[in-house]
DNA sequence: CTACTGTTTCTCTCATATCGAACAGTGTTC
DNA sequence: GAACACTGTTCGATATGAGAGAAACAGTAG
């Protein structure tokens, strides 16, 4: 059913986590569709502007479908509520904060803030996505799901082996109220995160992340953290409550 | 040819066009698909999550179209040199400000930085698509355009009568250097925008805006927006001379 | 309860997208 | 400089998916 439209999402998701432009022959080969079915579909991506053609006939993402997915943040009313929130944590505490969600297994990050002063950015996380459980906000939107749900979000979907050092993990974040990760993700910088409940989204978290080494103190980021973030599920609350009314 | 896909890409468009969640039938009857058509391709959408189902069976973009979308800002090398320069411009001047490209005949918000002192942030125009002689990013950017491409990128298409006006106030932008827009778009609410030269990437602008009757001197602003627009095209050119070596 | 709007699922027919193979550019290698 | 390996493109025959209508189903309003 509906083949061909499902191979243009594939492409669309192989070029998305390609760092380079791919030429039609990679993309053939990486999907098993034949080159000249590809062909056909690339050029009409391409037509849409959803895909970019380089100079040396490779493919990456085109502006239509930068367009169109940054449509998703404006559905999604919970980020305008965010960012004023993350832009709060960013200026108390003078580091990088971000939003995330969970699909699945991954984390997403929808949207971040940086602190004014670094001269150069690192790369914009935004869009990226993560394992849930090698990253802080991943762990703290998991940590206070239901058992029932859990197990639908956690990579061996529900295997006891490799499930029980994780869930020792998560009921200590449960229990001191944030997640941590020092380093696990990009070495040397250590994320904190809290979750934060959306009545009408998914689960998700707010987090920060600053160097390891910095004279900045755990426990201090947390307490900020975790205000925020309960903060942030109650302006939701309201907001919801508002909608629906 | 490729009808399916290019249906599905319209039907993306027709979404991240529209504020709210749309049911399936008011899209089958906007884009003229049979309903039973409509409804196979919404399943295959839905079920790579580029787009979300909402309670009441209506659609809108989802979370994969998000992050696919996310892609093209990686791989669009412009924007990381981007970014630091409006920083710098919102640090110094106190105002938003942000970064276009042109794409046919409008302008499409590309990335944007907020000063930190606003509590309540406006919706975020990242994505926005905009016909290029209303914006001030627009006009600059048309306005150093070689005559022979202009055309392609006006909405008349080189009618002579509607591009006069047009045609003036380009040449007036030319020479002062720099584009305005007092209220066009947004009421109440200045533009003041400068061109960008990629050699990789298209015809490009940054910006910056505040309300009018604010204290800012309009000339001040211009000139800071200036200088960071030929920075940033320097700094564009030599990325990509060590790109081409 | 009934009428109505909208969604979902059938069915069947016919158009059409898919596929493999052959063609045509481009740069590389010996 | 010629043959080669690598691309992207084109072209028909076939099978697959799209089109159209009807009908079952759910929710809402009169």
């Amino acid at each position: 059913m509906s083949t061909s439209v499902l191979r243009a999402l594939k492409i669309l998701e192989l070029l998305s986590g390609s760092d380079k432009p791919l030429p039609l022959t990679r993309i053939a080969e990486q999907l098993d569709i034949p080159k000249s079915t590809a062909h056909a579909i690339l050029r009409a991506l391409a037509s849409r502007e959803f895909l970019e053609v380089t100079e040396h006939a490779s493919y990456s993402i085109g502006l239509r479908a930068f367009e169109v997915g940054a449509a998703h943040l404006r559905s999604n009313n919970a980020v305008d509520i965010v960012i004023p929130q993350l832009a709060g944590l960013t200026k108390e505490l003078g580091i990088t904060s971000h939003y995330a969600v969970l699909d699945g297994t991954d984390a997403v990050y929808l949207c971040k803030q940086d602190p004014p002063g670094l001269g150069i950015k690192l790369a914009s996380s935004v869009g990226a996505r993560l394992p849930a459980v090698v990253t802080a906000v991943g762990k703290a939107a998991l940590a206070w799901l239901p058992g029932n749900e859990l197990a639908a979000h956690l990579p061996s979907g529900g295997e006891v082996g490799r499930d029980v050092g994780i869930m020792a993990e998560l009921a200590q974040v449960r229990e001191r109220g944030y997640s941590l990760d020092d380093g696990e993700t990009a070495s040397g910088v250590r994320c904190i995160a809290a979750p934060v409940f959306s009545p009408s989204g998914g689960p998700g978290a707010i987090g920060v992340s600053y160097m390891l080494g910095s004279t900045l103190d755990a426990d201090a980021v947390a307490a900020h953290v975790m205000n925020s973030a309960s903060r942030l599920t109650q302006l939701l609350g309201t907001l919801t409550r508002k909608a629906t009314a």
